[in-house]
This record gives structure tokens, C-alpha cells and sequence, in this order.
RNA sequence: GGCCGGGUGGCGAAGUGGUCUAACGCAGAGGUCUGCAAAACCUUCACUCGUGGGUUCAACUCCCACCCCGGCCUCCA
């Protein structure tokens, strides 16, 4: 089974082609890092971690490189807002990064470059880019020429000429054309720089990438991904310089761009979520409220290509979706016993029609959506095998729900601490909770019904709901 | 203005020439179970896929027009 994946260069589903087989070269754009992560990141995060895992569990070899962006206009404002160091910064919102990553199960990536760290290999690609007559100096300035470039807009679908007349950029006297880019910028007063051949300065944003992804993965892979936002011009221009650089076509085989995060405001308006708009939740504040695997689930229950429209509400939705799911697994749990959970430690096989239909989905540019829907078919049955207290077959399904929802990077949870996870203004703990359990089903045993009834009422009106089974009572907290 | 996507039930969301009288989740209704609940299970919940034409034996799925929504063309995941 061949796995089929949308490419944005050609604008159409495509086997995915490997340079070399069994082995996945795969780059996306990481964070600017100088602010708390927001649900569009996460989005970014969550879908290529997804993309990794699967193609991991087909079999794949896969070399993950996700970059930092620590050096920027924006990054070197706001150090200046905070009167701290740029590293301090960075060094910061990296490490708020790497929370947020943990709790939405988002694996790290093999290689986390950060750009500070490969000036030297962003200033040698600017040099071959010099030599090779697709750049100039300007100003101090190193500026790549666009016009030199053949392919240039074909990825954004975009003419020069379209995009000349359009263009809202500022005509520039030092520019021979209002769309060449900046490889190098010179040194201003007061800003951090390095030493080159052109003078004092610091890179351009779009280098970066194009000198860490060839620098790990070699002067052509297989898939670059990013946010949608990034195919013009940040990827345009990645395509440009790398390719006029090292002189090969294509660069990469695969473009690969995930949908935007919505907001849909007040008076149902909706836009997508970004800085610049100001209207971004970030996975901070989504984390206030619910799991990291909620909102996990919540991303991966549409394509990663459509426009995902986030509310409260859609995420409460995805909340009690994920009861469910653990919701069965802890039925099963008296006749399962505590760890059926098995790793995925082969490569998944077609070996039963479920895991066969979530291969086909997955196979289709990562249907996530459809193999959702595997999942919860899984959960019936699970449930149904509870109900008939077929052991054999709670055993098998519990194992395969684990299975392929770590393919998904979900159900990682212990069941009993995924319902049990303590709000933070619960008033009654645990062990509390246990003495009064017991109580009640004293009472209920000796037919005090009454009794019993005004106990778990107490219960509730502190947030804990109960569920008696043949099994004995377990409890949840409120969500 | 140029260029891209998209409009599927109460909500979210798959599907994209016949298997679709449309997966899956949430919410709702009825039933079974339960001391009562809850959960679970069963049944039910779009004769219909933005609107109007066209192509076809056959369209939600292809073509045309129109309406509406979002995005890119500037930093952005």
C-alpha cells in the first residue's frame, strides 16, 4: 500500500516518492520563538507529529528536523520591551515550548536546529548565491534577485509579473526588483550581529531554513512542511535560494501545508488566529481547561488541510469524545486486568479489518479524521465485549485501541488518572472521596437507599459523579 | 484588482461519478439494563449534500453561472 500525499507545488495528491527507500528526510518550520505558543502552532505541532508517527509505524525510518527561530526583528523588539538578553528571550519561550509540546503528546523532532547556531552555513549558501550571480550587495545589504529565478512563484501558483501588480511592498531604491528578498541584513545600532563577508549584519528569515534542512537532510529530501501562511513568501523563497545555491531541481519532493486555526469572534464572524491579529488563545490557557490530548483530539478530527474552526464549545465536544474512549477502557479494566497496553513495537500490518481501514485512511494524506472513526469503532466493540464479559475479546480490543491510538499520539493516559485528574478548585480529596464510596455502598447493601442517594448527591454537588458496575463503583470528576 | 481554498444533519466532521436513502464524534428522542441513577448497548435523528442550469444510463461527487464564507498577494504556523 502506497501512501498517497498532497503535494501544494502540484496541487494534487501524489505517491509519496522517497529518495532513498525506507528513509523519510522531513523539515518543517518551527517556532519564532518569543512569545507562548497558540492553538495555530499547536495545530502545526500536532499534525506533522502525527505524520511522523504514522509513517514511523509503517515501517519507516524517519529524520525529523524541526528549527528554532532565535534570531529575529520581532525576537530582538521584544527582548528590548523586556530589558532582558536575547538568549534570555529564547531561551525562555523555548522552554515554554517544549511544555506545551509534552502535554499535546507532540514527540520532539530528531534535530531541533536553531538558527544562531548555523550562521556560517546560511552565510556559505550566501555566498554561492553571489557566485553564482542571484544575489547582490546593496546598502550593505544582501539581497537575492528574483528575476534570476525560473520557477519563482511556482509553488505559491503565482506569476511575477501577477504578483508585481498586486504587490503591496513598498517600492525600495536599493531593490531592482520590489520583490527580491533579503539574505543578509546589515547591522543597525544596538543589534545583535555577526562578522561576514559583506559586513556586520544577521541573516534574513527565509536563509535559515534552507542552511539547516540542507544541512541535516542533504541538498534534496523528501517533504517540507509549515503552516499554509508560509507558502508565500517564506517557502517561495526557501525554493529560490536553495535551489540557485546548490543547483538542483526540485529541492524537495514534497510540499506539505496544514489549514488555518479560526477564531470565530462574538458576532460570528471568523478569522484566522494570529499574532498579528492579536486574537490567539494560547495552549497555556487551552490547558487551564482541558487535557492536552483533548485538544489533541480536537486537531485531529478534521483534515489537516481544512480550516479548523476552534470554540470552547468544539473543544468541550472533543472532551466527551475522549471520555469515551477511556470511558471503555476503564469498564474493561476488571476483566482486561491493569496493562494490556501493548507498544507498537512492529510495524502495523493488515492483519484485521480494522487496523486495514485505518491504514487505508491514514494512507490517504493522513486521513486522521476517518481513522477517528476506526477508534471509535473499536470502542463499540470493546463496550459490547465488556457487556458480554468475553474476556478474549476485551483483551484484543483494549490492545488495538492502544495501538492505534498511539499511531494518533492519543490514549496515552492512565485510565484511572485520566477520569481522576483533580480540578484545581475540586474541595474534597481522593481518599475522601474513596471513605465516602464506601460508605454509600454499605448503605446501598444493606438496602438504605436513601442513604445512599444523599450521599452520592453530596458527591455530585462537589463535582464527583459515580458509576456503579457488578464490578464495584467507580468515580470522575465533573468535567 | 490578481490568485487560491471552501459551502454536507441541531453542532463538529469524513466521503467526492453507482457500495451514499451519506462514516465517526457531540447533542436530542425511545428502549434494554439499574433499587434509582450513571455508563454501556440497541433503535432513532440529512429522501439530502449553498442556489440555478448542464453533461451522464447514473452526480453531493464532473462542467458552467450565481450567491455566501475564509485565506494569500506584507510579518505570521
Amino acid at each position: 500500500m502506497t501512501i498517497q500525499i498532497y503535494n501544494t507545488m502540484t496541487r494534487r495528491k501524489e505517491p509519496l516518492q522517497l529518495r532513498q527507500p525506507g528513509h523519510v528526510g522531513l523539515y518543517v518550520c518551527g517556532m519564532t520563538v518569543y512569545d507562548r505558543c497558540h492553538i495555530g502552532h499547536a495545530r502545526v505541532m500536532v499534525v506533522f507529529d502525527m505524520m511522523v508517527r504514522y509513517l514511523r509505524a509503517t515501517g519507516l525510518q524517519v529524520r525529523y528536523v524541526r528549527n528554532f527561530t532565535d534570531i529575529d526583528d520581532k525576537i530582538i523588539r521584544r527582548a528590548g520591551e523586556l530589558a532582558i538578553s536575547i538568549e534570555a528571550l529564547t531561551g525562555r519561550y523555548i522552554q515554554a515550548f517544549q511544555q506545551d509540546m509534552a502535554a499535546l503528546a507532540v514527540l520532539p523532532a530528531d534535530i531541533e536546529p536553531r538558527a544562531t547556531d548555523h550562521i556560517a552555513d546560511m552565510q556559505q549558501l550566501i555566498g554561492r548565491l553571489l557566485a553564482n550571480g542571484l544575489a547582490y550587495q546593496s546598502d550593505g545589504d544582501v539581497l537575492f534577485s528574483v528575476d534570476r529565478c525560473h520557477h519563482y512563484g511556482q509553488l505559491s501558483g503565482k506569476s511575477l509579473t501577477d504578483l508585481e501588480a498586486g504587490s503591496r511592498v513598498t517600492v525600495n531604491e536599493h531593490k531592482h526588483n520590489p520583490l527580491d528578498f533579503v539574505l543578509w541584513k546589515a547591522a543597525k545600532a544596538g543589534e545583535p550581529y555577526w562578522p561576514s563577508p559583506w559586513g556586520d549584519g544577521r541573516p534574513g528569515w527565509h536563509i535559515e531554513c534552507s542552511a539547516m534542512s540542507m544541512r541535516y537532510l542533504g541538498e534534496q529530501f523528501d517533504i517540507h512542511g509549515g503552516g499554509l501562511d508560509l507558502v508565500f513568501p517564506h517557502h517561495e523563497n526557501e525554493i529560490a535560494q536553495s535551489e540557485g545555491s546548490v543547483g538542483c531541481h526540485p529541492w524537495v519532493r514534497h510540499w506539505v501545508h496544514n489549514g488555518f486555526v479560526n477564531v470565530v469572534a462574538a458576532d460570528g464572524q471568523r478569522e484566522k488566529m494570529s499574532k498579528s491579529l492579536g486574537n490567539f488563545l494560547t495552549i497555556e490557557d487551552l490547558l487551564q481547561h482541558y487535557p492536552g490530548e483533548t485538544i489533541r483530539l480536537f486537531i485531529l478530527n478534521s483534515h489537516y488541510r481544512s480550516p479548523l474552526d476552534f470554540s470552547y464549545a468544539l473543544l468541550a465536544a472533543a472532551q466527551a469524545a475522549m471520555d469515551r474512549i477511556y470511558g471503555a477502557l476503564r469498564a474493561a479494566l476488571p476483566l482486561t486486568g491493569d496493562s494490556p497496553c501493548e507498544p507498537v513495537a512492529e510495524p502495523l500490518d493488515q492483519s484485521d479489518r480494522e487496523t486495514k481501514r485505518f491504514l487505508q485512511a491514514m494512507n490517504d494524506d493522513f486521513n486522521s479524521s476517518q481513522a477517528l472513526a476506526v477508534l471509535f469503532e473499536l470502542v463499540r466493540q470493546l463496550n459490547s465485549a465488556v457487556t458480554q464479559r468475553d474476556r478474549a475479546l476485551a483483551c484484543a480490543m483494549t490492545g488495538q485501541i492502544r495501538r492505534l491510538g498511539t499511531v494518533l499520539g492519543l490514549v496515552n493516559t492512565d485510565v484511572n488518572s485520566w477520569f481522576q485528574r483533580r480540578p484545581s478548585l475540586a474541595a474534597i480529596d481522593a481518599a475522601e472521596i474513596e471513605r465516602l464510596v464506601c460508605q454509600r455502598n454499605e448503605a446501598r447493601q444493606g438496602r438504605r437507599f436513601a442513604e445512599a442517594d444523599q450521599i452520592r448527591q453530596a458527591l455530585t454537588d462537589l463535582g464527583v459523579i459515580l458509576q456503579d458496575s457488578a464490578s464495584g463503583t467507580s468515580w470522575s470528576w465533573q468535567r
